[in-house]
DNA sequence: CTAGTTCGGGAACGTTCGCTCCCATACGTC
DNA sequence: GACGTATGGGAGCGAACGTTCCCGAACTAG
């Protein structure tokens, strides 16, 4: 109809997400945005409404890329599962080197900035909470059923502590601590999940 | 010298304990202190140099009593050391119903808002972590020693693995989560200590 | 080419921010 | 009782906040 866009609506929503996720949401002015998105006030509120709405297309962003990659890394394809949750858990505390480190994970920093006042992003985080939480159940699900877990294993006590677990792992990533110690961690809880004494053939 | 408070300036600290322990440091404004501590900001400033001061303060008032209460709790006077860290573990998820719920802990809340950025806070927040980590350690091999936990029992990991997941209770608790959901990552977390049959005499 | 529409740029809105200053007041000291 | 000092109250500082408005520019549709 008319004249079009100069800047990528997908792109700016991507370093709104880098910008909310490293920051937080309250200490993140519309101006910082402005200027990391190399958007002037006008334009951005045109496009995205207001702050409130585009930290929630942020959040959107992260579950579907993020979140979503983190997910999909929680099929087996036929590998063991202890080795698929090994991995999992290794690369999500180590995956912000690929940019810069200590963001942890913005579903779990926004839920404890603003979870306990925001309906619209408590939704959200609770949505993205469910989501891992049933990927890590159906994975030791079939862990147990194939023999690679034992079969007493605790479903439901398992579940509760590894997504546990993994929360503090993402805080304590955040927080800078010794990688070695968060992978001393991660074998700790699968050590946990039970001994059986020879993989299956 | 001269005229005295009226007001009692340790209480002050209590109050703005509680407030930015609820809201965080950015979503409070000095007027909210203000109000809730019942101090015009001269006062406030007299008092308290300023904003961030008083934060330090309320975050040393809160390692000074509820954490130090925290630590308290893992001494085993003599009580079986599973049911020392699962009554720990229990009254930390549900300690703020004394009044209000969904707070989590004000350490890390702090430590994921501020953390990365506010480096006297850092100082602060990781003193407080390593504290607990020690206080488990001990625990641990206090329990290890008089055969109530395994002999082989790794100490670093399950050290690492308690604090860890102490710190994703600490955020689910916060976020709201189901407390029987929380109840059974104490136990799991707990029963992954190892089985050591029989109680010894 | 013209009309219509959305764009980017930027000034500026009103509010709230953290913080300071001033002054009457109330207390301890002598 | 008079003095000196720190208090409580509150107006108000400059800056930054989220947001809106206006404008010339740039593009499409007819």
């Amino acid at each position: 109809m008319a004249r079009p866009r100069q800047f990528d609506e997908q792109d700016a929503v991507i370093k709104a997400t880098d910008l909310f996720w490293r920051r937080g949401y309250n200490a993140t002015s519309v101006r910082d945005l402005g200027a990391e998105l190399k958007l002037t006030p006008s334009s951005l509120y045109r496009t995205f409404t207001d702050k409130h709405t585009l930290f929630l297309r942020a959040l959107d962003h992260y579950r579907a890329t993020d979140s979503a990659q983190a997910e999909q890394r929680l099929d087996t394809a036929g590998r063991p599962v202890r080795q698929v949750l090994r991995d999992w858990m290794l690369w999500l505390v180590s995956c912000p080197s690929d940019g810069e480190s200590g963001r942890g994970c913005f579903v779990v920093n926004t839920a404890t900035e603003l979870g306990t006042t925001d309906a619209h992003v408590r939704r959200r985080t609770e949505a993205a909470f469910e989501v891992t939480r049933q990927a890590l159940r159906s994975l030791l699900r079939e862990g147990r059923h194939n023999g690679e877990l034992p079969l007493d294993l605790d479903l439901d006590g398992a579940v509760e502590l590894l997504f546990t677990t993994v929360l503090g792992l993402r805080v304590r990533e955040r927080a800078g601590h010794d990688p070695a110690r968060l992978a001393t961690t991660i074998d700790a809880v699968i050590q946990a999940l039970g001994s059986t004494s020879a993989q299956p053939s």
